[in-house]
DNA sequence: AGCATATTCAACCATCCGGTTGACCATTGC
DNA sequence: GCAATGGTCAACCGGATGGTTGAATATGCT
């Protein structure tokens, strides 16, 4: 089943999910220490990331009996060609951009439990 | 409210908000022409307006009895800059990048004309 | 006034989503 | 062999979602 841009989006659009795709940015990780960053239960989490890998935006190795999760960006880039369309309409601005980096690192947002955006 | 990465993500996830979408990047639409486009009820399309405007991705001016919905790509905005932080890793994506400096050069700062909600 | 048009509201329904818990494989190590 | 560790599966729950209908509310036209 190739990832669709409905996956892609769905996928992107839980604040876990995005925690767990900034956590992955820095490093390939197990499942279980992805877990170990979240208040909820490990199954909830394996969901997650069945989703996230679901959606093309995570590739899973198991090794032994550690399963490796990697992120995968290459379905974002899908995303990202369909997002251009409008952003040609109106491109990003550099000052947006900025202000963006700031206000997220000092204010996590929406997310309650964990940052979206880990200064990529 | 305060259009979330949540709210913008769970938006684009459903491929009929992403056809209102690209039908409103050629025009400003009523309501009921934006529904004419599809096969469902008049009802489920507000519904859908309603979403895509608490995401701030469309904007709706009331003018006499007929809605009028435009694009307002400031949501995107966002979507697409949290998106890039995953992009910079992606050798393929670094030109993507580039299109985005080289297209925020061009076109600095605020949107020039574009006086889209003007159908007296 | 009276009727047609534009849009929303309210109730309802089926399905999906995010989370929990407990049981269930697999693999590792003593 | 057996216990601990890593992960998934299955069933369940409450709440959101996407759709339908029919009534209700504005506004416009003649």
């Amino acid at each position: 089943m190739s990832p669709s841009l409905d996956t892609v989006f769905q996928a992107l659009a839980d604040p876990t999910r995005r925690a767990i795709l900034a956590l992955l940015l820095e490093d390939d990780m197990a499942v279980t220490d992805v877990a170990a960053e979240f208040e909820m239960s490990l199954a909830a989490i394996s969901k997650h990331l069945g989703v996230l890998a679901g959606a093309g935006l995570i590739a899973q190795e198991k090794r032994g009996r550690v399963k490796w999760c990697k992120l995968e960006p290459d379905a974002l880039r899908e995303a990202s060609v369909w997002m251009q369309g409008f952003g040609q309409f109106e491109p990003v601005n550099l000052d947006a951009f900025e202000r963006f980096l700031v206000a997220e690192r000092l204010d996590p947002g929406d997310s309650p439990d964990a940052d979206a955006l880990s200064q990529p």
